[in-house]
DNA sequence: TACATGTAAAAATTTACATCA
DNA sequence: TATGATGTAAATTTTTACATG
């Protein structure tokens, strides 16, 4: 968990989020002396390193985009490190949703004010921990979410629906974080709860032509079905982005009937081809047998009244007669599968 | 060549709503 | 008529792949 300076690795999170809001947040803690650190990222992930000043080695935590994750925070470095990761409220870590409607599922949060979710990640001293708390309820009247979910081992913050917000460093000095998200542009301006669109049956039908000729869509096709529709891009490009799963999904379903139809027909001539196998074991043996018999049990042909003996030639041999009318040749009787 | 960064799309999941028993 | 189960589709979030510097 701990390395070199007392790096504590503290947030790491997936490159679609807010990487411009992350990066203010971090300037404005450490302009406050918070903490210092420095950013590393992956491939698909960026990553927020932290290194607590030596004056105090909490750490407040939080940001504008959804989904910080805080990783690698197992419990034995947390002790170690004395850094405390929770809830204000101190309640079990619980999903805050993002709007008023789905808030209201979640009445054991919102039955009480005190209760109102705020992120600490300090030092479990009370003290710290206090003045580090995010208090939600005082940023400017609206409504703060913070996204907390995971395992012991991670945990995931976030924050939405409020384009500012306040913080308090530890002298109580109020900071004003702007909130940058591309989310508000998609939501009521006046932060209503989330109402579901209803596709008209002649944008549906505009988008399902528009799809036929192109499963994708570029920019200007984007904007430009936008405007026909009279939508917003971002609906025209989620509505193609679910109608590309649809078809897969379908595709899959196809696919799968294929598959099993292939199967049953497989399973079917596999069956019938082991019973020939059985058939002509048997033949085998029986073949065998024959050909084990002494001389004394052949007996006279009734019609032609010779004796079948051995050494006379092929067309005097029980056998020969046997063969033609009785036995199963596979050769003259190929097998369906080839 | 390895890495950081940005973007688009896929995949997975959540959510709102309609329908029906 | 109320209600819960269920399906569908819009929307969101996360993951992945790829391009570029």
């Amino acid at each position: 968990m701990s390395s070199g300076r007392n790096q504590v690795k503290v947030m790491s999170f997936s490159c679609k989020n807010n990487w411009a809001s992350f990066t203010r947040v971090y300037y404005l803690l450490e302009k406050q002396g918070m903490w210092w650190g420095t950013f590393g990222r992956s491939a698909t992930r960026k990553t927020l390193f932290l290194f607590p000043p030596r004056h105090h080695d909490s750490v407040l935590a939080s940001s504008f985009e959804q989904h910080l994750v805080l990783t690698t925070m197992g419990f034995d470095d947390f002790c170690n490190t004395g850094l405390g990761l929770g809830i204000g409220c101190l309640v079990k870590q619980e999903k805050f949703s993002q709007s008023d409607h789905q808030q209201k599922k979640k009445k054991l949060f919102l039955k009480h004010d005190h209760f109102f979710p705020s992120l600490t990640l300090g030092p479990s001293d009370d003290i710290y921990q206090s003045a580090t708390k995010i208090d939600a309820s005082k940023a400017h009247g609206e409504s703060m979410d913070l996204h907390q979910q995971g395992s012991s081992l991670s945990a995931v913050s976030s924050f939405s629906n409020s384009s500012v917000k306040k913080e308090r460093d530890f002298g109580g000095e109020e900071v004003e974080l702007e909130r940058v998200s591309s989310r508000v542009s998609d939501e009521d301006e006046e932060g209503s709860p989330r109402k579901k669109l209803r596709l008209s049956k002649e944008q549906s039908a505009i988008l399902e032509d528009s799809f036929k000729e192109h499963s994708t869509l570029n920019p200007k096709q984007k904007q430009l079905l936008a405007e026909q529709l009279n939508l917003r891009p971002r609906q025209v490009e989620v509505w193609f982005q679910n109608r590309r799963a649809r078809t897969k999904l379908k595709q899959t379903e196809v696919d799968c009937e294929l598959l099993k139809k292939c199967c049953e027909t497989l399973t079917e001539e596999n069956k019938r081809l082991q019973k020939e196998l059985q058939e002509l074991k048997s033949l085998k043996l029986t073949a065998s047998y024959c050909m084990q018999l002494p001389a004394a049990t052949l007996t006279m042909c009734p019609s032609c009244e010779r004796v079948a003996s051995g050494g006379e030639g092929p067309s005097t041999s029980p056998f020969t007669i046997g063969q033609k009318s009785h036995f199963f040749n596979p050769f003259t009787h190929p097998s369906a599968a080839c």
